[in-house]
DNA sequence: GTGAAAGCGCTAACAC
DNA sequence: GTGTTAGCGCTTTCAC
């Protein structure tokens, strides 16, 4: 079971290891005779190119990891769409990792990526801060997507969050709103970002009285929970703002189980476009945005670092806000 | 930004590679003055050993490579949990790859894998054939998830998937249906094995005449399809089995939209009791796997292979249909 | 065209 | 306790 390396390769196929590398990398100097021999042989022992060697040999890894932070969110599915598809047509491998769930997991993920030697690394939505990111980031090219930092050391890739809140509450404003409350999405700076937007749109409406923020989490249940718990307190807010479309999800199914109608009693909005807004009798209103170019994006500036090109780029692509069935004018009593 | 070596840290340190190396590790016959000055150069430096290097001398990644067919899917999500945590546990890393949605981008992710020289690697739903990952898995242990193959050079974890369809339909029957179509994942081994249940069970309650498939994908958007095409046709079914529970939410989604009620008109079943089965005003009957537990099995069984057991077990895990809103008696009429 | 030899960053024997 | 040495499997000059 010991693998084959280029050594048995070369002897089964009578020549030297320097010439079985040069055939696997297709170079013209190579005899036809040789590099039919070398072929064989290759396919014959099931052999494969040893990655780390070739690596540590070429100093070029044409690899690029990327941290996944929650692998149930299918957010980050189309995001992880982009990237590879990008990754694949510049020829470099893509690596991903993941942390559990809850936990301190992600710093560890992020770790074997750089014990890997990558040529770059994507983090998706990290859930750790500023600090731990740039003390990793000394020694390979950083990309961030949807996590707004204050980029120096890395590169980001976001779309302008505080615009597409203050569109989300400009809408509802619009159609009659004023009692709007948040449910955010916990601790991390992705989830801090959306409620000071919030808050700043709020007051820039003239309704910073009715701010009202509840603390959740970018979970499905936590969101049932938040609505659960909403449902029974009165005067109900008549617009939900959900951190995300998970959050806003359970908020429906909270709501739903509670007698709560939604848009009737309550509007509720989500974020980011997922599956999830468009499945089913769901028709959630959210914001759309461009997943899978954000995943190309973040790809194409890793590889202009690896090119030479200096850090701290911060690209801002555009969303759109997504009217569905879930938000209506309040009712008029 | 080139990054610091072994041969750095030592001479920060004032001591040998061979020393920083022992250090690293741990070990306890380093005296705490030397220890200390290691540290000290290594967090200096930002110093991370380097993983190829270390596993080219050492032989051992200590690292499980993971294919996972498709991010959008949920129900990977879970299973990716489980491998996570067994292998965490047992103090090995996991590196995730996927291919593209559609195309043959697979067999490369797997490839990567194995060029890393992994020390094991589990395909999770593999959408390529029994030859081709056989032909790989001549040198490095294979586990295989939710994929029914006869094993022999791989190991397979899976739950019984012919008793599971074969009690959804013998529930489907029980409360009154005959007319139950299927809508089948595609091409794939999976898929196919699904297909076969389904017209087994129907031939064994004595309904081949009644035996109906579509053919479809394991997407939402197929489910979509199918139900617009499948709403234009008289007589309707009165239930209909889709693959998974993707394709059944996308397929409830399109009935409701050409005005067929669910479960009045027509009775809908998942596959995989994922999220999307549970979300917003869904409530999908379906199959639950132990998808965690997959995971889980799957990396104890890998690890055991690691440890001189032979190649093709079988695990067999247990499912169970549960009952929810999308299934109800067919109307009489 | 082809082979010999050095070296990528590390571990593991083995000496001291 | 600490340093020396020989590889791990490969790429890459540089001769021939």
């Amino acid at each position: 079971m010991r693998k084959p390396t280029m050594e048995d390769v070369a002897r089964r196929a009578g020549v030297s290891r320097a010439l079985v590398s040069l055939a696997l990398s297709g170079s013209p100097k190579v005899s036809e005779q040789s590099m039919k021999a070398v072929l064989e042989a290759t396919d014959e022992l099931g052999y494969r190119p040893n990655l780390m060697a070739r690596t540590l040999a070429s100093r070029r890894a044409m690899t690029i990891g990327v941290l996944l932070d929650d692998l149930h969110n299918p957010f980050y599915a189309d995001v992880a769409d982009g990237l590879l598809a990008a990754a694949t047509e510049a020829g470099y491998r893509v690596l991903f990792t993941a942390g559990l769930r809850h936990g301190d997991t992600q710093k560890v993920a992020v770790d074997t990526l750089l014990q890997l030697h990558v040529d770059g690394i994507v983090l998706v939505s990290p859930r750790f801060g500023a600090v731990e990111i740039e003390q990793r980031a000394r020694h390979v090219p950083f990309v961030i997507v949807g996590e707004p930092l204050k980029a120096g050391v890395v590169d980001t890739v976001n779309v302008d969050e505080r615009e597409a809140v203050r569109g989300v509450l400009e809408y509802l404003v619009s159609i009659g709103h004023t009692d709007i409350l948040h449910i955010d999405g916990g601790r991390g700076a992705a989830s801090v970002v959306r409620k000071r937007a919030y808050e700043a749109s709020m007051a820039a409406l003239g309704l910073e009285h009715r701010t009202r923020v509840v603390a959740g989490e970018f979970t499905e249940s936590a969101g049932y929970e938040a609505a659960r718990l909403l449902a029974a307190c009165r005067p109900l807010p008549t617009a939900i703002f959900a951190a995300n479309d998970l959050i806003a999800a359970g908020v429906l199914d909270g709501l739903e189980e509670a007698g709560v109608r939604v848009p009737d009693d309550v509007s509720v909005v989500g974020f980011d476009n997922t599956l999830y807004s468009k499945l089913g009798r769901l028709s959630l209103t959210t914001v759309d945005q461009p997943r899978e170019e954000m995943g190309r994006v973040a790809v194409r500036t890793l590889l202009g670092r690896l090119d030479g090109a200096s850090a701290g780029a911060q690209h801002v692509l555009g969303s759109r806000l997504i009217v569905r069935g879930s938000t209506a004018p309040p009712r008029a009593d």
